[in-house]
DNA sequence: CCGCATCCCATGTGATACTG
DNA sequence: CAGTATCACATGGGATGCGG
């Protein structure tokens, strides 16, 4: 049940120990998008054992890292002050991840948590600076999502709503915010579809998630 | 061999399974100091088994991580390009770890390489920037370390020499760092000795190396 | 000697079933 | 719904061996 420990002293290992285990940066990762409860983050980590979930709460409220908070009569989990603080370890990983991925495989799959991350990974504050308040919707598999930027903030929830530009995407996506396809080339091949709004603003939505390699 | 994966397609999970497993990223890490030998990493890391750092190199190789190269005659282990893009990672999990540091236990080694890569973590470009070019040497047990902080560059590496401000320290060094203790109190305390050098240089030590709370 | 490979055992993980 | 219990198995840890 202990971590074990790499015998060193120092910020890494001491950070590998407390949230180096298999699945914990993924719980912090959900729980970065909002509190959770324990069948929430089961669903959002479908490949989880229960088991190992529960262990890695523990281990993870024994870090400092998360703590039980009741809400409304059930509990749920949430990132402590001191958790949270994981955020820039999570956008970082999510970054350098993204710009790995290949064609997804059948079995995987996108979660909203995930998908939120991945934008927040992706967000450039200083550039969505420069550019009017705008609002996207954004489908990816049967994930929805409702994308709001305005000056440097970035507010990512799920649904659907009044937007500026309403598209649906398949994973080639990925090469719209690598900058490897123009917006153009995402429509003509089909990878983005345009639901509502002017197409225009797939430039916009491109510069103002991009990862460059 | 394979790595687990998490049966998302995402940039987190990605990452994680590329340099999730247990001791990669202390190995990458290591890399991050400067190319090293097979040895060298069983050395820095020195309670990792022999196999599990062969299967890592392996592993990570085959993630485009790093690579072996030859130099003069023997091989040692370099990150590659990507793999250097972990940098920002390594730096943001160093910083949030440092913080979660209590007391070294007497088993815990501090190697040249930790304490490199946790001097980065704290040290802060903006503000050097404002101060002249200073050297340090610093010793904490056994490993000294010569930092040369010039505008918003940090040059650190093994070995002493000519510098500004030489001193040796305990581990309560820690709370230099983040503020916890001043220049002053650490001096008193004798948590840090003085060996060459005005100990006022101290106290821009603990402005340019600063992980506040 | 350096750079691993092999062996064996302890521990962590995964899948499933089960309970308050 | 929120976990526990159980058991098979994969991985990690430590010692040792071995070829170039």
């Amino acid at each position: 049940m202990a971590a074990r420990d790499y015998g060193q002293y120092s910020g890494i290992t001491r950070a590998m120990e407390l949230v180096g285990e298999r699945w914990a940066l993924l719980i912090v990762r959900d729980l970065l998008v909002g509190p959770r409860r324990y069948g929430e983050l089961a669903a959002g980590l479908h490949r989880i054992p229960s088991n190992i979930l529960a262990a890695r709460l523990k281990e993870l409220q024994a870090a400092g890292v998360i703590r039980r908070a009741p809400r409304s009569r059930v509990i749920v989990y949430e990132l402590t002050p001191y958790g949270r603080e994981l955020e820039p370890v999570v956008l970082a990983l999510g970054a350098w991840g993204f710009k790995a991925l290949d064609d997804p495989r059948p079995e995987q799959l996108i979660t909203p948590e995930s998908m939120t991350m991945d934008l927040r990974s992706a967000f450039r504050p200083d550039v969505a600076l420069e550019l009017p308040a705008t609002a996207y919707a954004a489908r990816l598999g049967s994930t929805e999502l409702l994308i709001r930027v305005d000056g440097s903030s970035l507010d990512v929830r799920p649904g659907d709503g009044p937007v500026d530009l309403a598209f649906s995407s398949d994973a080639g996506i990925r090469h719209l915010i690598s900058g490897e396809l123009t917006p153009q080339h995402a429509l003509d091949s089909g990878t983005i579809e345009v639901l509502r709004g002017h197409e225009h603003l797939l430039t916009r939505f491109a510069t103002t998630f991009h990862l460059a390699a």
